[in-house]
RNA sequence: GGCGGGUUGCCCGAGCGGCCAAUGGGAGCGGACUGUAAAUCCGUCGCGAAAGCUACGAAGGUUCGAAUCCUUCACCCGCCA
C-alpha cells in the first residue's frame, strides 16, 4: 500500500513542477518508494514571521509528510546568527537574543503544517542545539577538514561576492548547513533533505560532507524559485512582503495577495501550494482558461491557502469582507454586522467626538501615508467615501453619510479598503 | 602602507557654486480600459494648509548663497607595495 503510495508521490511532485535539482532522480525515487524516509528542511530567522516565499517549503514539507514521510522542521538558531551569503551584499548581523526571538515565533508558525502524532511524527530541532556547544577548535578539525576552499569559492553566490565583498563569517555559512545535515542524519537518521534552489550549493554541500565522513547515502532536491509573469517579485503586495503572522498581514489581506493573482500565474500557484488533486486541478484549470473572468482558480487558491494559514473561519471572513467590499451592491444594503466584520477586516479606525475632514481621515485609517499624499490621491480622482469619489479634501463627512449611523467606507484606488466607526 | 576613483531620493543614475526638492529610467501610487487580471496610454511621486522645514555618507569650514569648493572622519572600489 505504502508503495503505491509513494510512487505517486514522486509523479506528483514531479507533475507540479516542485523538483528543480536533485541527486540521483533514480536513487531519490526509490528512497522515498522504500517506507518512510525522514527528511529536514530548514528555516533561518532572519525576520519575526515566515512569508509567503517560505510556503513553497513548508507545503513541500507537508506534502511529503501526508505521503508518510517524517519531517524534521528546522530551526536556524545558530545559522540565523550567522547569515546566509546573498548575492547582493553583505548582511548587517541581528542581536543574538533578537534572533532567539524570531526562532521562537517561527517555530510556533511552523507547528500547524505538520501532525506530531503517529509513526511519522514531526519534529521541531534548531540547530544551534548542537552547533551552540560545539568549539572552534573542534568545528575547524571535524567539520572544516572536510571543505576545501576552492571548491567554496567556486559557489555561484561567493564568486559573485568576492567582487563586492564577502566576510569570513558568511563564508562559512555552507560549512554549518553542512554540518547540519550530518548532525540529523547521526541524530534523526535524516536521509534527504530539500530546500529553495537558492539552497542548492549549501545542500549539496551537506550531501558530500556526510558522504566524506562516511556516513550516508543521503538525497537532496530543491523547489523552483516561484516566478512571476511579469517578472516582479513574487511574495510581495502593496508595499511590502505578505507574511504568514496575522498580526504582520491580516487575513484579509493575505488572502486579497491571493485572489489577485495573474491569470498566467494561478496555475502553477495552484499546483505549488494546494493540496488538490491533479484531475481537481486540471478542471479548475480548464474552467479558468474558458471563463477567465470568473477567477475561479483564484477563488480557489485564495481560499484554500488562507484557510490553511489561518483557518477555515479566518478563510470565511476574509471572504465575506471581499464579496462585502468589493460586490456590486450598494453599502447600503450591507446589514451592519456584516459591514462591521468586513470593515474591520480591512482596517478599521474608531473615532468619537468631532469628525475630521476627509483629507485627515484618509490618512489616519493609513490608506495614504501623508497629509500631502491624500490630496494628491484626491486631486487624481482615486479617493472614495462610501463608494462615492470625493472632490473636496477639506470637506467633513455629513452625519447623515454615515451608514447605518456609524460607518464610513473609505477606498484608494481600486483595492484598498479602510473603515471608520465613528460615535458622537 | 602609498596613489587614484567613489558615497545623491525606494533602486539605478545625472548634476559639479545660485535657475536644485534636485534631469532621466525603474519600482510604487492614481486615472482610463477591464475581470479586484495582463498589456497599453495618461498623470503622479520628501514633510507641511502655508510660511517654511528636512534632504545629496558624517562632522566642521569658505561664501550673500553649497549636492556642487576646502578640511577631517567613516565606508566602498581600483592600481601599486
Amino acid at each position: 500500500m505504502r508503495d503505491n503510495a509513494d510512487v505517486t508521490l514522486v509523479d506528483d511532485l514531479t507533475w507540479r513542477g516542485l523538483i528543480q535539482d536533485s541527486t540521483d532522480p533514480a536513487a531519490l525515487a526509490e528512497a522515498l518508494t522504500g517506507g518512510s524516509l525522514t527528511f529536514y528542511v530548514g528555516f533561518d530567522p532572519t525576520a519575526a514571521s515566515l512569508h509567503v516565499g517560505h510556503l513553497m517549503q513548508v507545503m513541500t514539507a507537508r506534502r511529503l509528510q501526508l505521503a508518510g514521510h517524517r519531517p524534521l522542521l528546522l530551526v536556524g538558531g545558530a545559522t540565523g546568527q550567522i547569515g546566509d551569503p546573498r548575492e547582493s551584499s553583505e548582511r548587517s548581523l541581528n542581536p543574538p537574543e533578537v534572533v532567539q526571538g524570531w526562532v521562537e515565533r517561527i517555530r510556533s508558525q511552523l507547528a500547524p503544517f505538520v501532525t506530531y502524532e503517529g509513526a511519522n511524527a514531526a519534529t521541531l530541532v534548531n540547530n544551534l542545539d548542537w552547533t551552540g556547544p560545539t568549539s572552534v577548535i573542534e568545528f575547524l578539525r571535524d567539520v572544516g577538514k572536510h571543505f576545501p576552499v576552492n571548491k567554496m569559492l567556486a559557489r555561484d553566490v561567493v564568486r559573485n561576492r568576492l567582487e563586492s565583498g564577502i566576510s569570513f563569517t558568511e563564508f562559512s555559512y555552507q560549512l554549518l548547513q553542512a554540518n547540519d545535515f550530518y548532525q540529523l542524519h547521526q541524530r534523526h537518521g535524516c536521509a534527504l533533505q530539500f530546500g529553495g534552489s537558492d539552497q542548492w550549493g549549501n545542500i549539496t554541500a551537506g550531501v558530500d560532507f556526510v558522504r566524506r565522513r562516511g556516513a550516508g547515502p543521503v538525497h537532496a532536491f530543491t523547489t523552483p524559485l516561484v516566478l512571476k509573469a511579469d517578472g516582479t517579485k513574487f511574495g510581495k503586495s502593496e508595499g511590502g512582503a505578505v507574511w504568514l503572522d496575522p498580526e504582520m498581514t491580516s487575513p484579509y489581506a493575505f488572502y486579497q495577495f491571493w485572489i489577485n493573482s495573474d491569470d498566467r500565474d494561478v496555475n502553477n500557484y495552484l499546483r505549488f501550494f494546494s493540496f488538490k488533486s491533479r484531475e481537481e486541478l486540471e478542471e479548475l484549470e480548464k474552467a479558468t482558461a474558458e471563463r477567465p473572468q470568473a477567477r475561479l482558480a483564484q477563488r480557489a487558491l485564495a481560499h484554500e491557502i488562507t484557510a490553511l494559514v489561518h483557518g477555515e473561519e479566518e478563510a470565511q471572513q476574509a471572504i465575506t469582507a471581499s464579496q462585502a467590499l468589493f460586490g456590486r451592491g450598494s453599502l447600503t444594503d450591507l446589514s451592519p454586522s456584516t459591514l462591521q466584520a468586513a470593515l474591520s477586516e480591512a482596517g478599521l479606525l474608531s473615532l468619537r467626538g468631532e469628525l475630521p475632514n476627509l483629507t485627515t481621515l484618509l490618512k489616519e485609517s493609513g490608506l495614504v501615508a501623508s497629509a500631502n499624499e491624500a490630496r494628491r490621491t484626491i486631486s487624481e480622482g482615486g479617493a472614495y467615501l462610501n463608494n462615492e469619489r470625493i472632490t473636496d479634501g477639506e470637506a467633513v463627512p455629513a452625519v447623515s453619510s454615515l451608514l447605518h449611523g456609524r460607518f464610513l467606507v473609505l477606498r484608494r484606488g481600486k483595492k484598498s479598503f479602510a473603515g471608520v466607526s465613528y460615535e458622537a
